[in-house]
DNA sequence: TGTCCACGTCT
DNA sequence: AAGACGTGGAC
């Protein structure tokens, strides 16, 4: 600890709810989570020296919503094949959306791409540095903006995604999360609270912190190197009644159909797309959205003649929509969002 | 086994 | 500005 007084405080505008913070505790956390990140961080290759700022916010739109484990692999893929902007703009939506696999949203995909053109057509091919031009592309918000300016380009930016909200919350403020909207003032204060210097490792510091040990269930204080420096640790970690966790419905969801029928056009292209005829990457809309009662000896044989794993990705369709008709409006959906597309015989990937 | 969870962007 | 958007792994 520092024996400067600790009744001085940051200027950071007084936020309800967010307490003005003494610079003193300040300055220590901030050491704290510097000091430990430079000893904890995960190798992950987009935190080499040499990552281009083009992998780095392809890596930040994958892992929106999404754990690095699945990430990942998904994203060596990515830059082998389209290292730079233009390669993936230049590429068919289908191999994009393949390629994509199951990371989910699969929209973010699509709006990556359109964010690839951008850059190739009005920057240069060059990811902008500039906050407000990320914040300009397709599928960049204000979370993923802060982080290629700060991880690509090692700008001093608020980087405040939920896991920093959630450890800034807990050191400073004593509560166990912070409400679900980001306010402006939120930022500002949190914006107080980043270093002039090293805030690249704050900012990435904070987030693997959140990451890995002050987690929203189950945080590890044992093993966190601000447990003495935490306000929430010290009230005894209370828990707030005013959070009432929200468990998104799933099954039997629009969603969850949705998410089958993508998996039958990514299962058929990938498998049927040693030709250019449509046909063979097309899958029959009857099979997917006739009543099972109407399925014909024509429609069993049709079947028959597709590999199991498309067959297996129908009949999950057909098992979370055995009348069609919800099939039917959702693939109507999925064409006029540019996920998938009409042929003369039934329906792909765009 | 299922239930819960993650939590940024867009509209 | 509350709700839609996908998936698979943890518990």
């Amino acid at each position: 600890m520092t024996h400067r007084r600790t009744t001085q405080v940051t200027r950071a505008p007084q936020t309800p709810g967010l307490p003005p913070v003494p610079q003193a505790r300040v300055a220590d956390v901030q050491r704290l989570v510097i000091d430990w990140f430079s000893r904890n961080a995960r190798p992950l290759p987009w935190r080499e020296p040499d990552a281009s700022a083009w992998s780095i916010l392809v890596c930040e739109v994958m892992s929106q919503q999404t754990p690095v484990a699945r990430v990942l692999p998904r994203w060596r893929e990515w830059m082998r094949r389209w290292p730079s902007p233009a390669d993936l703009a230049a590429a068919p939506p289908s191999d994009v959306l393949i390629a994509w696999d199951s990371l989910g949203y699969p929209r973010r995909a699509l709006r990556l791409q359109e964010t690839a053109a951008a850059i190739a057509d009005r920057h240069g091919n060059q990811v902008p540095h500039e906050e407000d031009r990320l914040l300009a592309l397709p599928g960049v918000g204000a979370y993923t903006a802060a982080a290629v300016a700060s991880f690509a380009y090692g700008r001093r930016a608020v980087v405040l995604d939920v896991n920093v909200r959630r450890v800034l919350g807990r050191v400073f403020a004593a509560v166990e999360h912070r409400p679900a909207s980001l306010t402006a003032a939120e930022k500002r204060w949190a914006g107080a609270l980043v270093p002039a210097r090293e805030h690249v490792e704050w900012n990435a510091g904070a987030m693997e912190l959140g990451a890995l040990i002050c987690t929203a269930r189950n945080p590890d204080c044992d093993s966190c190197p601000l447990a003495d420096a935490c306000a929430w640790v010290a009230a005894g970690k209370p828990s707030d009644p005013t959070v009432v966790r929200r468990t998104q419905a799933w099954a039997g969801t629009d969603r969850q159909l949705r998410g089958a029928i993508m998996k039958v056009l990514r299962t058929a292209h990938d498998e049927l797309a040693t030709s250019d005829e449509e046909q063979a990457v097309s899958i029959s809309t009857h099979l997917l959205t006739a009543p099972t009662a109407e399925l014909t000896a024509d429609d069993a044989e049709a079947l028959a003649r597709l590999s199991e794993p498309i067959r297996k990705a129908i009949a999950a369709v057909r098992d979370l929509d055995a009348d069609g008709t919800r099939t039917a409006r959702l693939i109507d959906d999925l064409v006029r969002d540019g996920l998938a597309s009409r042929s003369s015989t039934g329906i792909r990937l765009p």
